[in-house]
DNA sequence: CTGTTAGCGCATTCAG
DNA sequence: CTGAATGCGCTAACAG
């Protein structure tokens, strides 16, 4: 029977009694001890081998040092948001727990669940932008869980959530697109009904867009389709875009919709970044950069809105902020020159 | 002060002993109880909304219930791979932990702390094709952790992986040119040293391409470029392509490669799925269906094989499969016909 | 500053 | 089938 090393054996071999050990250990305010007896814990720990046994460890602190991170996995960025929260996480001595398959409400209970069997300490979701579920969002305050989601809830005070600036996203791009003396763009938005229909993000974007172009004068042009759907066929853009003036500059709330353009000009045989210049708001599929030409984009930064995340999440529970506090945290998105206006 | 509902809360509701409570949920064998017995404890499970510790049971057990997945998360595959051991975890009621970062080494020391700690049960890595660390498995072995690789250890039978069968990539791609009727397809192949040089599946797929071509009758005609480099600027791609008589077929042993000839395609006007055709024998980058024309490949099926890789460790784990059983397990690869091949 | 002790909540054993 | 008792390994409180 292998049987396992425990702080009382370190304590024996470091000639000390347990409490030392574990206040070595864990830095234990109030216990003290000479540096003689530390050198010998550390020592005797190295030579056996001795790893805490976080069960047990939680079980006693009532802390998993766990954080969930809950996504339906199908989106590529997710990745990304992961990277963000495990930096953070492990330089607080926490981990990461996936749980998948978070899109429909039933699967959250899982969620919940976790937290009761106190496999975790928090919860981050990432949602949909202009995601609200005001059921979840009682049994978490029931329950008192610390949470934060990451997009959702942009407008519900009373949830923390880590949003992107949209506003500064098409700032920064309409900004770009005036810098590179390209025509004014016409704005392209795409819409999956229902969960999208109007969307946060895509409201304040198209509002900015019109103000943008009335304050120098200009007619906003918006073309607004729905995605997946006949009217956003590939016969429909090529017409479409066969009646504009060239050159053209078009700007897409989604990367789904400059790819329509992409699709388009390849087949009348129209060049980007010289007949059309096309630019993205977003990224969603992460795939601009690959697209041929590149295709220029203003970010979303999962990463850094995972990274905040977390951090905020810690702040909860390790009681450094009020879990009342359901403050929003504004990360301002990053924009990325491709060639598909000309630059890269 | 809030307190925990405990076991002996329910079995004191319910009117049984603890010990049933525990069985009814663990189904334990050789604790029997009246069906009565048992609704009353789910009865007032359900009413206390009585959830287990997971920490105490998994002291008591000496089981977290907890892989750790690891991976340098720079590869969007890995939320494939994460998609696919999520599910087989959650049916079998176990959760997966995040690992990032593992490319080094020394990051990987946390690996095996994260089991000392008996935070996770074992542990599953994403590595890159032809990866092998010696000291790795010795560490492994040692401590006996239960361990299995995708992707990494291809020719090391001391160590389980989950495999792609690279030769039948290799065939099901030459078919597939072969049964649309392209002309026999020149290879290239890109590779990055000095991790891939020779990587194992591009020995694999290009001894397999030298041999259907001999079969044949026909002259192998390779292409060989060392990625990022000065050889590999788009420039040279132009100069190559411009020489080559049309049409011509191209099978990359990288999406990478693929995306060099669509550039210079898109330069020299040429169009892709007429003039040329073009054909991957992966997808790293998860972006050969956005592509435009979309790019056909053969692709590596990372949710079967990140599931495959979950259910070979839950049976080491549970004693299913002895440990030193360390069988190769090869999942097959998927054709997807699209653009390019002038299908889809 | 040290050593002892009391749980944390569970699964399991053993005597009834 | 039940109830009581044991111990998993740790931390925190308390008495020396």
């Amino acid at each position: 029977m292998k049987t396992r090393v425990t702080s009382f054996d370190v304590a024996k071999r470091a000639g000390v009694s347990r409490s030392v050990v574990s206040a070595v250990l864990n830095n234990t305010p109030g216990i003290g001890y000479s540096e003689e007896k530390r050198l010998a814990v550390l020592k005797a720990i190295k030579e056996l081998n001795y790893h805490v046994d976080a069960l047990a460890s939680g079980m006693r602190t009532g802390r998993s040092r766990c954080l969930a991170a809950c996504d339906n996995l199908g989106n590529k960025f997710f990745l990304q948001m992961l990277i963000g929260m495990k930096e953070t996480c492990t330089s607080a001595g926490y981990h990461v727990l996936m749980y998948g398959s978070g899109t429909t409400v039933n699967e959250r209970k899982g969620l919940v669940q976790l937290y009761m069997q106190r496999r975790i300490d928090g919860i981050i979701t990432k949602d949909s932008t202009s995601f609200s579920d005001p059921e979840w969002v009682k049994e978490i305050k029931l329950l008192g869980i610390p949470y934060i989601s990451v997009e959702g809830y942009p407008e519900d005070d009373s949830i923390a959530s880590v949003l992107m600036d949209y506003r500064l996203s098409m700032e920064m791009a309409l900004s770009h697109i005036e810098d590179r003396k390209l025509p004014p763009p016409v704005y392209v938005e795409i819409y999956s009904p229902p969960e999208y229909r109007p969307n946060w993000g895509d409201r304040k974007r198209r509002e900015y867009y019109v103000q943008w172009m009335d304050r120098r004068g200009l007619a906003p042009r918006i073309v607004e389709r729905e995605h997946n759907r006949r009217e956003c066929l590939d016969e429909w853009w090529i017409e479409w875009l066969r009646r504009q003036e060239l050159p053209l500059t078009v700007l897409s709330n989604w990367s789904c919709g400059a790819r329509h353009l992409y699709r388009a000009a390849y087949r009348l045989g129209l060049r980007i970044g010289e007949d059309l210049f096309v630019m993205s708001a977003d990224n969603t599929e992460q795939t601009n950069e690959y697209l041929i030409p590149s295709l220029s984009s203003v970010e979303v930064p999962y990463t850094e809105m995972g990274a905040a995340a977390a951090a905020r999440l810690l702040e909860y529970i390790e009681g450094e902020r009020d879990i009342a506090d359901t403050s929003k945290i504004y990360i301002p998105p990053r924009l990325e020159q491709r060639e598909s206006t000309g630059g890269g």
